[in-house]
DNA sequence: ATCAATAACGAACGATCGTACTTTTATAAG
DNA sequence: CTTATAAAAGTACGATCGTTCGTTATTGAT
């Protein structure tokens, strides 16, 4: 049966929960979300919520995987939409600024999670690195269709281009969180403009 | 009277409370940073680590200070040495390179911090953003010196200069401590190469 | 050697952590 | 309406957290 609007109980209150503990980690980090406070932020006992999860470490990857579905939805696949090439990669990063302005005021939770678990080994360290991977190989797609479509050079290394676009939106989630500089998003703009400058035909 | 090798007793032991600190901030996070642990790695009671300190902010500000200096003397100071402009640009790239391979296994623990602590107010978000703001301001200088002395062009915008040479380093950090890309490396020396090519005159 | 100051210790505090149980309540199918 | 199942609550455990206190050792200057 098809539910629209309701899932079945369990899955109901584990997608408001998911939702809760997305909104604090991508505030506060992963590491300090707690079990108890969560629990009081979806208002329930500790122990009904961790009857969810098993395990805190559960919790964070599935967490994490809401999130990378979150960013999915609301980033790349707008932008597939778009033509290949330079507009896709364009919209990207407009998909991008409004997924961050608007949607997790505390940023991109996958750059704050990928630098605190950046040397903490584990099993949420890996289902972190195969998401941050998965989104930064994607950029290097966007890099090889652009070059097929004649937008950029041929010869480029997508995986150089994915990383200096990361690196800029890096930089933009400092400025604009830590930083509180105001000129962080103009910063980007002209930084992002100026490389694909660099790497236009 | 001047000491050579050894402060007083207090003093002493301070140093090596954030010295093993630090190591270990560099590596999980000022916010994992626990009293009790640390004081088992450095051989003394809870308390009496304690009381060098008085509270956990204070540790935590220390540390950065400590690592603030240590930035300093290693990365910066060596760098002034070299002739202003673009040499010493690529000085403080270069000391940074050593910087993070050899003292810190777990690299740049102001990156560590600016990202654990990008939504966390309190004393010590302040005191990090101070020292962020500093050291890349005098990123903006340096490149303010490089206009003067006709390397780079003139009516660049070194602020903005600042935003992608520490974002390029901010990737640095993320591709090698948790993707463990081991092109890292040559994705930023060719990213910052083109940078400079950007914006020499 | 004396003595005040400093450094380090040991024990304990209330709080919170993640997790394990058992029990009660709510749900969904027959 | 009954009944098997799933969800939530309640309670408790051992561990660790940052911090406080009172006491003992160590230090450095007189």
């Amino acid at each position: 049966m098809v539910k629209y609007g309701s899932m079945s109980k369990g899955a109901d209150t584990k997608d408001l929960i998911l939702r809760t503990a997305l909104d604090f980690a991508s505030r506060c980090g992963l590491e300090a979300l707690s079990i108890g406070e969560l629990a009081k932020k979806v208002g329930m006992s500790k122990s009904g919520l961790f009857g969810h999860f098993n395990s805190k470490e559960k919790l964070q990857m599935m967490v994490l995987d809401y999130a990378a579905n979150d960013f999915v939805q609301a980033v790349l696949l707008p932008a597939y939409k778009e033509p290949r090439g330079i507009p896709r990669i364009e919209a990207t990063v407009a998909n991008w600024y409004r997924w961050i302005e608007k949607q997790h005021s505390g940023g991109c939770p996958f750059v704050a999670a990928a630098f605190e678990y950046d040397d903490r080994p584990g099993q949420v360290q890996d289902h972190l690195r195969l998401h941050l991977s998965t989104m930064i190989n994607s950029f290097a797609t966007s890099a090889n269709i652009a070059v097929e479509e004649g937008h950029f050079r041929k010869g480029i290394d997508s995986r150089e281009f994915a990383y200096r676009f990361y690196s800029y939106l890096l930089g933009l989630h400092l400025y604009s969180k830590l930083l509180k500089d105001n000129k962080a998003f103009d910063y980007h703009k002209h930084s992002f403009e100026d490389l694909l400058a660099n790497y236009k035909a």
